[in-house]
RNA sequence: GCGAAAAUAGCUCAGUUGGUAGAGCACAACCUUGCCAAGGUUGGGGUCGCGGGUUCGAGUCCCGUUUUUCGCUCCA
């Protein structure tokens, strides 16, 4: 396991040595668990993105692609869901490290009050027996009306302090109460905090004018929100899917392990329409076709495996995720999930409008069920980075750090080098880099030894190397250098674009999908 | 969030009981070699994460803070 950390600190330093992944705001000491991608990252996760948006709109002709913003109407998240969970004032207990809802204890301490002036009655019931005035007892005994008085005090201040979301208040009453923690007895309690999942911001300029927006915390509402557009201005018909790429935001309380877990994160999300009672056949399909995208990159098919929810959300009624084997164990990097019909009748619900869908088949109107495909574009790069990243021992003692990336997603694809920087080979070289550059990111290297040169691009996963000499301006063949087996063969220069293109177009990934 | 550790050049790190900031690699220029990282010469680059404090003097000691890593916690 120490050993698997250590690999995972390297990997994390050669994504930011050679331009995948740098930490955000850097020269700014940096802000907590945002990453931005470099001139190799951004490429590499735009070739992550191309395959999966050609996988989906290229070989499905009943799926289609939206954009949608990424601010949309607050009722939304209402409608989903998303705004009463996780909105709670939550506190800390420093010496048992248990956190609790703030205002539960609050709500406790009342209740103990409470208690105490029922107490106070049950004991006088006791006392006069048949002749007990309850209600009189109640409005002028002295214990009573004390008990009652601070507990109304306390009501009071607290939904006062509720009210106008005065977390300090909280805390203060929470002292002053003297409230203790159950497990560990004391009084050692950290400040109060608000932890909502949500980012939200103020659209409008004025204050008064302005209204509550949050940044979406994922793609998938964009999609349901544009059902009914897509699937009449598309003439749609069940079963078909909306898939999207685009950024979600997350207020995680703790957001960790480089770019697995960020705050501001790229999603890949596919909805899948289907007939009410045909989702768990639709489900187990995508959960299949969903697998064999993933190992058709040649990563290592041991690598994946399911992982069926047994606690289901409470949209779903089956769940799965993909899990790929990182450094740091197997972790989450797809869900699908048979969302059923839960959003889109939330959604006709809130908005009013009629979500339906009158299939001409069985001639009748329904709510169409939903199977989701989620993937976080993030967890994908850094699964692809990290089971690419090898230190290999060459013969002869030497190492060297390769990227096996597969060709089709390498940022580079070619580096073409004249072999000596005289004798005319530099011009030769320049004049094949022209040609290539219209299909492919080809990359122009002079510096340096040859095998250095050859290292570099073997760092960023470049797969093949083009070298020029002498011989090439007698006959025009050139050394074509394969980046795994550090093969060469000499080809003819006019035969590069074939074979270079063969091996590092996406299309030859999709061909595997049939 | 709690606890622990760390932060010195682009990278990896050294820096003694507090006394003028260093190395290797990398980078730039020139020369040399020419198919798998290692030749020569020269050069550029650091207010030692940031802010206070103690001291004649702080990279070094103290406090706070930011970021990262690890453990716990959380992840509708």
């Amino acid at each position: 396991m120490a050993q698997q950390e250590d690999q995972f600190k390297k990997i994390v330093s050669h994504a930011k040595e050679y331009g995948f992944v740098f930490p955000s705001s850097e020269i700014y000491d940096g802000l907590s668990a945002v990453y931005d991608y470099g001139q190799n990252g951004v490429e590499l996760k735009n070739n992550i993105k191309r395959y999966w948006w050609d996988a989906m709109t290229l070989l499905h002709e009943n799926i289609v692609g939206i954009d949608s913003a990424i601010f949309m109407h607050p009722t939304i998240w209402k409608a989903s869901g998303h705004v009463d969970a996780f909105n709670d004032p939550l506190i800390d207990n420093k010496d048992s490290k248990k956190r609790y809802r703030a205002d539960v204890l609050i709500e406790e301490e009342i209740a103990k009050m409470d208690d105490k002036v029922e107490k106070e009655v049950a004991k006088a019931r006791k006392r006069f027996g048949e002749s007990f005035d309850e209600a009189l007892f109640r409005e002028t005994n002295p214990r009573v009306l004390e008990h009652k008085a601070k507990r109304d005090a306390l009501h009071e201040r607290f939904a006062k302090a509720m009210n106008d979301n005065d977390l300090n208040e909280l805390r203060q009453i929470i002292i002053d109460q003297e409230i203790v923690d159950p497990i560990s007895g004391t009084k050692n309690w950290t400040d109060v905090r608000q932890f909502n999942l949500m980012f939200s911001t103020e659209m409008g300029s004025t204050a008064d004018g302005a209204m509550t927006v949050y940044l979406r915390p994922e793609t998938a509402q964009g999609i349901f929100v544009n059902y009914l557009n897509v699937q009449k201005t598309g003439r749609m018909r069940i079963p078909f899917g909306i898939a999207q790429i685009g950024k979600a935001f997350r207020n995680e309380i703790v957001a960790r392990q480089f770019i697995f877990r960020m705050r501001e994160f790229e999603q890949m999300e596919m909805q899948f329409f289907v007939r009410p009672g045909s989702e768990l056949e639709w489900f187990k399909s995508w959960k299949e076709t969903r697998l064999k995208w993933h190992k058709a990159l040649g990563l290592g098919d041991q690598k994946y495996r399911y992982h069926d929810h047994e606690k289901l959300a409470h949209y779903a009624n089956a769940a799965t995720d993909i899990e790929f084997e990182m450094p740091f164990g197997f972790k989450e990097v797809e869900g699908i999930h048979s969302r059923t019909n839960f959003d889109l009748s939330q959604h006709e619900k809130f908005s009013g409008k009629k979500i339906q869908y009158f299939d001409p088949e069985l001639n009748e109107s329904y709510t169409p069920y939903v199977i989701e495909t989620s993937i976080g574009v993030d967890r994908m790069f850094l699964s692809v980075l990290c089971s690419s990243y090898e230190e290999q021992a060459l013969e002869g003692g030497d190492t060297r750090v390769v990227l096996h990336l597969p060709p089709a997603l390498a940022p580079v694809k070619c580096a073409v080098m004249p072999l000596v920087r005289k004798d005319g080979l530099p011009e030769k070289a320049r004049e094949i880099v022209n040609d290539l550059k219209f299909d492919f990111p080809t990359h122009y290297e002079e510096k340096d030894s040859i095998g250095k040169r050859y290292r570099r691009q073997d760092a960023i996963g470049t797969p093949f190397c083009v070298t020029v000499d002498h011989q090439t301006l007698e006959d025009n063949t050139v050394t074509l250098r394969e980046r795994d087996s550090m093969e060469q063969k000499r080809v003819k220069v006019e035969d590069l674009h074939k074979l270079i293109h063969d091996c590092v177009s996406i299309n030859s990934l999709l061909r595997k999908l049939g």
